[in-house]
DNA sequence: TTAAGTGCAAAATCTTTGCAAATGT
DNA sequence: ACATTTGCAAAGATTTTGCACTTAA
């Protein structure tokens, strides 16, 4: 996975903070999303709660990451594709909410399209699939 | 839209009284899919807050609600369809949710079918398109 | 009659806001 | 030096829990 943390918040003009860089690294270690409370969790020494919320805020305002939320309402982050903006998020790849470890995954998938009917005009589509991943496949008591 | 709450109830074995009549009236009043803040504002002063969680948590279990999360983790509320069971939510349609009237609909459209990796044993997907709903569109300001 | 459901109070969480101290440019 | 960011405290909101009172069967 391309990070550089540094060079990220050079590109959107954020000062360079080490509760910032520890965020995108922490996030970057696993090509799974991850949650808030996950990332509360392992950064809590080091980063306060409410710092914490407004980093991540920002970056997803900035479309440096984006959130995911799965079935309980609890936010996911993952870092965005280098084609994200401010103004739109490209994350239109299939999501796999693993339900054994709750973990996300961006699928290499695109979302399908989808036909909308009259007079009701899609910006996004957010397709996400529910089940047992890769990990917890292989490592299921038979 | 097909609605009896006292049949609805008894089918499911909850017994029957005039709050969890009321939580099925006031959602099935209209097609799209209503918040749980909405439906605390317009049944606060028959139903306690607190009731009305249990109603709905007792209502998704049983297969008579399926609950769909919004962008912010609100969670939303349309009947199932009568095939929805205790074990399994067949609410693989589509769900349309309006950025402007922040409405979800759930639209006469199956789901596509995705082709998951290897490894990755799906099973519920969940599509949702984000824009302007009918409504919207037609109250538009030019 | 009695098991289940409701409402109220209160605890536990989660999220936001305000402000003084610390930090990056 | 100065604007931003952070951490702490505290307010606000949401969700859960416990228990006495009420209600449906």
């Amino acid at each position: 996975m391309r990070l550089d943390p540094s060079a990220i918040l050079k590109e959107h003009e954020l000062k360079h903070t080490k509760q910032r860089v520890r965020v995108l690294e922490e996030i970057a270690l696993d090509t799974a999303a991850i949650s808030q409370p996950e990332l509360e969790k392992k950064l809590g020494k080091e980063i306060d709660r409410v710092t914490l919320y407004r980093i991540l805020n920002i970056y997803e305002d900035k479309g440096i990451l984006h959130r995911i939320m799965d079935m309980n309402g609890t936010a996911n982050y993952a870092i965005c594709s280098p084609s994200c903006t401010e103004d739109h998020h490209h994350d239109e790849h299939v999501h796999f909410n693993c339900t054994s470890c709750a973990k996300i995954y961006c699928l290499e998938v695109n979302a399908p399209k989808v036909k909308m009917p009259a007079g009701y005009t899609a910006k996004t589509i957010n397709t996400t699939a529910y089940g047992i991943c890769e990990k917890c496949n292989s490592s299921k008591v038979q």
